[in-house]
DNA sequence: AAAAAATATAAAAATTTTTTGATATATTTT
DNA sequence: AAAATATATCAAAAAATTTTTATATTTTTT
């Protein structure tokens, strides 16, 4: 793993919606359409943030007919702690909006 | 920890200088005057990236006489793993035209 | 083959970060 | 108290990132 490798997967989590997509992605795969309705954040740059994250290979993507879903790539132990790390961190305080009282995400 | 305390830890660590510093810190503190004259960067420059991974939590400092000495911060277990992780993964790359044959740093 | 649905991409605008050059501040030395 | 040294800060310029709006692409359905 080269500097530049590691200044780009810091690079990818240093923005907060791009933390968030992350522990969204905790329990499983999402399609695109699911993380916008549920972060209710424009379409664009929805794609735009997990295209960052894809390119820091922190997630990975799987087509099924029209839609795309992605989940957490943890193959590599480095990122795999990071991501760990930042789920652990910020659980609960990221989406207390989408989240009913039981603590699951309210699927809109 | 915040989401946003969070993102300012990966903030600091986007960046190859800053990588740098924090490599170049692993054997201990540095004056600033040290750090550019290693890494023959302007010193405003030196200044600006550290004060970053100051306010990041990452390094610490410590003024003698008219000098300020720099060294790393790891206090909190995590930014401690983030550190040695960025240390073991860039170390030798990092420096290569500051470094002996033996190894060491080349103080100029 | 046209329409619909989901997603990606591109261009422009807005925002943030980084660099540079000049100057200010703090401490020590003369 | 003036000069010298080390560092920080500031303002302007440059560069990089993010957001927005519009459009293109891919796949499925009709």
């Amino acid at each position: 793993m080269s500097i530049s490798d590691l200044v780009k997967i810091f690079k990818a989590l240093s923005d907060e919606t791009r933390l968030k997509l992350l522990a969204l992605l905790e329990n499983g795969e999402l399609c695109v359409c699911k993380i916008v309705s549920i972060l209710k954040m424009s379409q664009p740059k929805v794609s735009f943030h997990l295209n960052i994250l894809k390119d820091a290979g922190l997630v990975k993507m799987r087509r099924e007919g029209t839609r795309i879903f992605y989940s957490l790539d943890d193959s590599d132990l480095f990122k795999r702690f990071l991501i760990l790390s930042i789920i652990e961190k910020i659980k609960d305080k990221a989406f207390s909006s989408n989240f009913n009282q039981k603590g699951g995400v309210i699927w809109k």
